[in-house]
Parts: C-alpha cells; sequence; structure tokens
DNA sequence: GTCCTAAATGTAAGCGTTTACAAGCTCTGA
DNA sequence: TCAGAGCTTGTAAACGCTTACATTTAGGAC
C-alpha cells in the first residue's frame, strides 16, 4: 500500500505537504505542487478513507437501510416484484444528492422475515448489522417497515438518522414520508364526487401494515363526509394479485348468494390486488369501469397495461430518497434540531378503470395543509 | 461521540479488555465481561468503522459502481426505464454474498453521458469520483460500459477490481458476463432450424456498445453455418422502443418498394427496440408469428406482456453480482491471481413470438465449452 | 506461607491522515 | 548588510481502534 510517507519521500517534501497538494490548499509553491503530482501519479497513490475519516472525524458516508421483499423468484421479473422497484427509486434520489457533495452511499437490505421472531431480541441479527452499519457512516436512513420502532429510536440516540416513507409517526425521530392519507383520499373522492360512485367495497391491506391504515382512515373520511355513500364490505388481502383474485372470487359469491347487486367501486389498497381484481372480474364478463370501477395505489408499472388502464396513486419515491437525504445532511450538521415529520405530495393518476374516458392520463398532486403537530397526533 | 476509552472508564477497565470483549475473545474473566457490557449498554457505544478499518487495516467494505441510463422521465416507469433493473439486479447479487460477511455496499451511479467529452481527461469527474470512492473500499465492482477500459485498466492496477456484465475482453482485468454470444446464437439457431426461418433482418444496437457486437457475430455465425440463410438487411438503432418502431416503418416501406416480400424473422438486439417493432408491425395488421417471427433480447419485465408475448435471452444479472462478488473477494484475498474472463450461461426463453404455439414459456440455459483463452482471444 | 503457572488485564505502539504550530526560507527596504 | 514580513515547508500531536508484549493476579501444590 502506497501511503503520504511514500509519496513524500518521493518528491523530497514532508506529509504536510503532500496533504497540502492533495487538497489544493495554498501555501504551496509551483514548482513544489508539480513535484507532488508527479510522485503521487507515478507511485499510483490513493488516499486511505479509513485515515481521512478518522483524522476529520467524519466519513462522508450516509447509509441506506432498504426493504427488501421476500418470497420473489430470482431472475424473473413479475408483477409481484414490481415493488421492488421503489426501493431503487428512493436509492436514485439518495444518490444524486449525495452525488453532489461527493459523498458515498452505504446499503443494505433488510429482508422482510428476517427479524420476525428476533423483534424483541436486543441482539438479533438485525440489531447487529444496523449497528456494525451506524459505525460506517456519519447518518442512516431507514425506511419503515422491516426495523422494529422500538429499534429505530434506540438506534437514533446513536447515530443521526432518518425514516424514509412508511406512514407511521415515529415519535421523535426525523420522518420523510407520502402523504398516504391525502392521496388515498382524493382516489376516493374522485370516485365519489367524480364518477357518482356510492357503493364502495374495500380490498384491504394485512392489518398489521401501518400505510394501509391511512388508506383506510381517508376512505372512511370519503365516506362518512358523504351522506348516502356507503362501504358495502370490505376483504383482508396480502398485496398480492393472488389476494386480489381471492377478494374478486369472495366478492361475487357473496353478492351473488345475497342477490345483491355488485357496488360501484371496488377500492384496494395496492396495484398488485387491483391487478388481480380486474383480471378475475374481467373475466367473468364484468366491464370495467362500466359495472364496476376498480382503483390500486402505488402506480407500479404494469398498472398502465391493464385493460382498462389502472387510475391509482404514484408515490414519489425519488422525491422521498431526495428529501430525505437533504433532511439527514441538516440533522449531522445540526443535531440539536428539533425533529419533524413530512409529507410529500403525492400524485393522484386518473387512467381509465375509475370511469374516466378511455386514454385518460391526468397526473395531479395532492396533498394537505397541516402542521407537525396535526400530523403526529393522528 | 462515546470512544472506548469512555467505556474502558465506565467499567474501570483498559481499553484492551474492552475490545477484547467487543469481539468476544477468550480471556475475559466472565464479571469483568458483564460490567463491560453494562458499560457499553449505558453508555450507548458505538465502535467507529473508520477507526477499526485503520487498526485492522481492511475496510469490509466493497464498492459496486452501476450505469445509470439517462433521458429518463423521473418519477415514472416505462418501458425505456426497465432496463434500469439491471443494475438493481446485480446489486442484489453483490449485497446477498457480502451480507454473510458481514461487510457493506457501496453505492456509486455513473451517468452514461456523464464521460461523454472527458473521456481522454486524466481528471475528469468520473475518475474523480472512482478515486475517492476507491479509497474506501477494499475492492471495486465496476459495470461495464462507461467507464473507458484504459481508466478501468489504470484502476485496477490501485485497488482490487472487477469488471461486470458487458463483453468486452478487458485485458489483464478479471472480468464476468453474461455468454451473450451463445445466448444470441441459440436464439438465432432456434429460429433457423427450429422454425425454419430463412430470411433473417437485424436491428442491431449502435455500433459503439460492445454487446450489441457480440450479438452481431452470433447471428453472423449461425448464417455462415447454415446455406440457405440470408441476412435480408439490416438497421442501427439506439436501443429505444422508438428505435424498434423506427426500424419497422423502414423494414416496410423499403420491401414495398422493391416489391419483395417480409423477411422471415427479425432479430432485434434488445427487447425495447423488439417491443417497438411487434407494436408497429401489428398495427399494420401484420401478423406475428406467422408473417415474420420477431425476438428480442435482455428479457425485460414487459417482454412477457407484449401480444404475442416475446421470445427473447434473459441475463443472468443476479448471478453476475453473486459470481462478480466472489471473485472480488478471491482477489481481495489473493491479488497474485491471474485475471480470468469467466461467462454465465444465458437463458433463452421461448415464448411464443418466435413460432412457438401460444401459451409455451420455455427456459434453457445455454453456454459454450470454452477455455479463458478462447474467450480473451475472441 | 511460598513459589510456580496460567489466566486476566494493562501498556503502548502502531494504522495513515489532518492540521496547529514552529521553523526556515526569500525577499524587500532601510 | 540586516531586520522583519510574508511565504513555504516541516514537526508532531491527535483521531479511535487493534494487538503484541509486559505485567499483574489468582489458584494450586508444596
Amino acid at each position: 500500500m502506497v501511503t503520504l510517507y511514500d509519496v513524500a519521500r518521493q518528491a523530497g517534501v514532508s506529509i504536510a505537504t503532500v496533504s497540502r497538494v492533495l487538497h489544493g490548499q495554498e501555501p504551496v509553491r509551483e514548482t513544489t505542487r508539480a513535484r507532488v503530482r508527479a510522485a503521487i501519479e507515478e507511485l499510483g497513490y490513493v488516499p486511505d478513507g479509513a485515515a481521512q475519516s478518522l483524522a476529520r472525524n467524519r466519513k462522508d458516508v450516509i447509509g441506506l437501510v432498504c426493504v427488501e421483499h421476500t418470497g420473489l423468484k430470482p431472475n424473473q421479473y413479475d408483477i409481484e416484484s414490481m415493488s421492488l422497484l421503489f426501493y431503487d427509486e428512493v436509492m436514485r434520489g439518495v444518490e444524486a444528492r449525495i452525488r453532489e457533495l461527493s459523498w458515498s452511499l452505504l446499503i443494505t437490505f433488510l429482508r422482510e422475515d428476517e427479524n420476525s421472531g428476533t423483534t424483541l431480541a436486543a441482539d438479533g441479527p438485525v440489531q447487529s448489522r444496523l449497528h456494525i452499519l451506524s459505525g460506517k457512516v456519519d447518518g442512516l436512513l431507514i425506511g419503515e417497515g422491516v426495523v422494529p420502532s422500538s429499534v429505530i429510536t434506540q438506534l437514533a440516540k446513536r447515530v443521526p438518522l432518518v425514516v424514509l416513507a412508511g406512514d407511521m409517526a415515529q415519535r421523535g425521530v426525523d420522518v420523510v414520508a407520502a402523504d398516504n392519507w391525502s392521496g388515498a383520499h382524493a382516489l376516493v373522492e374522485h370516485l365519489v364526487t367524480g364518477h357518482g360512485r356510492r357503493r364502495l367495497f374495500h380490498v384491504d391491506g394485512p392489518s398489521t401494515a401501518p400505510d394501509a391504515a391511512s388508506r383506510r382512515l381517508a376512505m372512511r373520511a370519503v365516506i362518512d363526509a358523504h351522506p348516502g355513500t356507503v362501504l358495502t364490505g370490505s376483504f383482508c388481502g396480502r398485496f398480492t394479485v393472488h389476494s386480489g383474485q381471492e377478494a374478486a372470487e369472495r366478492l361475487l359469491a357473496e353478492t351473488r348468494a345475497a342477490g345483491r347487486p355488485l357496488p360501484d367501486a371496488i377500492v384496494c389498497a395496492n396495484d398488485q390486488m387491483a391487478i388481480g381484481m380486474v383480471r378475475t372480474l374481467t373475466g367473468r364478463g364484468i366491464r370495467i369501469p362500466e359495472e364496476v370501477a376498480v382503483v390500486g395505489f402505488d402506480d407500479i408499472f404494469p398498472a398502465s397495461l391493464t385493460e382498462p388502464p389502472l387510475t391509482t396513486v404514484h408515490q414519489p419515491m425519488r422525491k422521498i430518497g431526495e428529501r430525505g437525504c437533504d433532511r439527514l445532511i441538516e440533522r449531522i450538521t445540526n443535531p440539536s434540531l428539533r425533529p419533524r415529520v413530512e409529507l410529500l405530495p403525492a400524485e393522484l393518476v386518473l387512467r381509465s378503470s375509475c370511469g374516466c374516458p378511455p386514454g385518460t392520463v391526468t397526473r395531479r398532486q395532492v396533498t394537505r395543509a397541516m402542521t407537525n403537530d396535526k400530523i403526529t397526533e393522528r
């Protein structure tokens, strides 16, 4: 390994001078500078990042902890695995910011199942990996969903940290997330006031999923605000295409058995389930949106390819990465900042599964005016 | 910041003892161990990664340099941006290996256009970023395509390095890539011997793209091996859907003008162009594969969604990440290893755009027997 | 109690940088 | 010619950890 000393010897100067040349600091004679440059070039010197970090007391590295969805066939892209793209977008947002600073980005994937069973263990594999990681970075960006919030709160005491996405208000920790509530609210509002749908069916996510919760609340809010609007029923799915299909089967069976008509609209907690719903319904000859509207959430890529194309809500993942990174850097710079929750506007994407005319593609940012406290109280 | 000294003071022991407890080393009395553990917990001590790296003389970090495709609309998934997925798969492969070792992964994206103009500058922005990066890692995984090979060769002298994907034989540098040639060869061979197609048209990639080159050579090889088989023409596209549509327009115009029949099969250098081709052709009422077969390359997600579904070649990106990582670790461990080129089998994916019956989905790994030298000589 | 051995713990020298401070130059102006 | 100012350059002390080696301690055997 070539060190500063080697370069200094080769150039006939002291290590301080080499360091100065390396960082373009001023008081170095032009001839000396040239000599040092030549030595660096000749020896192929690369400054050791660890030593620099130690001396400068900062690493110029931030860590991003992503959620890795499990149960996917490797090497094969399908509709389920499209959700993978979320964190890839976040990552690109973060990287774009990081790059401007000449910092670096450390990535870790945490598998959804990795923490099951060890949630409460103070020293599970997840904790251990996060611990090692936090020693290598100046700050951490953590995707919500895998790490229990108690662990996050604990971790935040030791290292600057920002929680990304998700929907839970982490008390005392910075959060940057999409405004899921407003997205879902605008979506359902559109069905009700835009297309006169009154009898709604809900395909919900798992009760444990925090994002599903706020979507559910938003739907409730719209229904309550419009007399005459009712929730005719709901199904609790697992966010998969298959769940959506199950939901459809169940819905059809139940309405027929009871001799009731179909609902006017079906609101699904994510696009995968909406796609499953659309497939099964159209397979049974039911016309969408004429007989029933179907909407999803997330705007994954295949949502634009269904027949009819799916009306949904796009999540600003890249922006979440960017803003999360900005926030983290603020916090690193000024650790005494009061933690805040920042919600980014979601984007309502109107295609035609909601009843809008075929060929429609309208995008509209939606969010609500609010203060921190309103949000954290939610 | 809490250091070893703080913990040592709190526990009433020396820093050496704390360090031993930290790493579970043997000769420490149980009572002492407990005392130290308590102090660590109480103070919320996190070992400083930089200091550890410096003292241990290894960083337990490897860097991955990805190619970032440009000109994409942010926050919007479309067929073009599906190519983004390549590096995301590679990344997951690398991370899976890294994780087993408790190492970390540093990510950098290099934009395709970032290097244009400065290719030969010894100190362009790309070089500078790679330089900083290489000081922070034990080794580097570089996706081929952005960094000029002269820069790579240079870099490889200073830091353990493995080149991923691409197709170029980097002399004197480790390479792990997909066997594009065999994939393309099997694909064209299938058209010719499996479906009796004789008159082939080629939608090529940019002449500068190294992967396009080997696909072109493979096609040539099949044609030469089968008397009676001819290349009726070719079009040089830019790997986009739009290029594929242009190619289709041009092909139709020329064959009609010359009063010639359509070719039997159209071989596209990637899926995006094949999709553009399929769209335009079916739009003009031409039946695929009855009138003409169309095949692509890469097996991006939308390839399975066209009508008819596209026959193509899947690239084992995740495997490339895994094997590249293994190779890099070998090289870090033993820097005197002779550099090798390793080609991973590609996977022929038969759907129905080639003439196979509707509903077909057959996957077959393809590669050729070979030695290093044969490959590097190619 | 003494002595020996082995186990437990402590001391201090790095690791490769940065940077405050000291020291050495080269001028300029008297 | 020399003092002093202003550039350059060098010296050495951190930074927080690991680890070889030195030292202390505990536990037996006599």
